[in-house]
DNA sequence: CGGAGCTTTGATCTTCCTCAAAAACTGTGG
DNA sequence: CCACAGTTTTTGAGGAAGATCAAAGCTCCG
């Protein structure tokens, strides 16, 4: 069996419409935007929508930059991120497959976006957007839900950022984690990290340092077990939620 | 000239229907969701509508308690929190006239909401809102809209908890009211205060005597000045910003 | 005038950060 | 398959920002 070359960034997808894989056949409309539509109605989003890849580290957009296109992500995991002016960062959030890019800006992005892994994502420039809510305003409904939906995770995000310690932060990170794999129907008890422990520093207002003590004292305590370098076992959700609310 | 007996909780208005004063005349119709509405579309949000008063200190309503009514907030401040299991405290947000009260929680609410000084709320049971939804699309439009900004400034606000010093975050949270204030109208460069220490030390993630402390520093270097108990003049609202992002 | 609740100030302590270096991976090319 | 260069992760030692504990000062009202 010869070996295949492991997957690089796909030229030929760099910016294809979907004329080879239309909406109808796409795997995560039932966990995103398109989910508002019926199978009769997604002719026009096939017709607006464009695939574009983007390999594991590249920017997909910055922050102040025009918000020229909004994207459905249908594979992968892309960090956002705001940088203060001497360079520390702050990750507002991690998007995996079904969630919708680029909510909340109007004129201009209010974030930087980057792909965490390789990414697939399905990108609507904002004009044809509007003209598809316009012609199907259960979208504008959607969008409003997965706002509402956004906007509770942030605030949960504030309670861990204010006023939870290290350990806990880290405890409701893996089951924020486990619960998002969970709704995309994997396993809860093995979760994937594909971020890096800076990542999930800046993302939990610790350093890398500190991320890596606490995993040493997670892993110590049995409560969590490394598979692989970016895979891990859940071994008690019970307790897990326990560290993660004090 | 007789003193006025001080503004006591009003207790003929506790629950009364908008006959008195309906909609058209709405003080805070420009800024909040019936922006959205003509006056010819009016007469059915006052038909909805109810106005209720809240002393300061009251409670509205509790985090996951049934999500019957939403509001508008006619009058006065209200703060967002919720609560760990052992006590400790995270304001996720204040709210003022105009802003509307409820976004993000669909059957329970997902944090609980305090009047800060006397409230006035334009209350309105769910099916009712929705029913006027339905009729008036517009209003998911404008929804969707001040979500999007509850999202960012919920993005601002993981910034500041997660990266920013207690003198930052403090500057910060002045120009936020500032910059709150001018939407309304008002003078930029004399905030009003009317939350406790505590209320601002669980909002920027502190304690009461870490804001304490930096207020004094703030009143040392003359960026601040206090007029009385609840009123701050912002001395050099450039530096305040060059404070604020590091 | 007096008391309850805020706010301020001071002294000490803790958690997490910073700086430094070793260890473990990752991918590349021979 | 292995060597090695670059990156990421882990571990250690010491330091600093902010928390905690304690007490005194203010305010606002009755």
């Amino acid at each position: 069996m010869t070996k295949l070359p492991r997957a690089q960034p796909r030229p030929l997808d760099q910016f294809s419409n979907l004329s080879a894989k239309p909406c109808a056949a796409c795997d995560v409309r039932s966990l995103g935007l398109c989910e508002a539509l019926g199978d009769d109605e997604l002719g026009r989003v096939s017709s607006i929508a464009r695939l574009k890849s983007y390999p594991a580290g590249t920017p997909i957009f910055h922050e102040h930059s025009p918000a020229e296109l909004r994207f459905n992500i249908v594979q992968g995991h892309v960090k956002l991120y705001k940088l203060l002016s001497d360079g520390r960062r702050q990750i507002i959030g991690f998007l995996g497959r079904g969630d919708f890019l680029g909510l909340g800006s109007e004129e201009d992005y209010r974030y930087s976006a980057e792909a965490v892994d390789d990414v697939q994502l399905c990108a609507f420039r904002r004009p044809d957007l509007e003209g598809l809510i316009d012609m199907y305003p259960k979208l504008e409904h959607r969008l409003l839900s997965m706002a509402s939906i956004e906007l509770e995770a942030a605030q949960d995000q504030m309670v861990l950022l204010g006023r939870k310690t290290a350990c806990e932060r880290l405890a409701s990170f893996l089951l924020s984690l486990s619960r998002a794999q969970a709704r995309r129907g994997d396993d809860p008890k093995t979760v994937s990290v594909p971020m890096t422990r800076a990542d999930i520093a800046d993302y939990l207002g610790l350093t890398t340092e500190t991320v890596s003590r606490t995993f040493t004292r997670l892993k110590q305590d049995r409560v969590i077990r490394m598979l692989d370098s970016s895979r891990i076992e859940l071994r008690d959700l019970r307790e897990l939620e326990g560290l993660a609310n004090g």
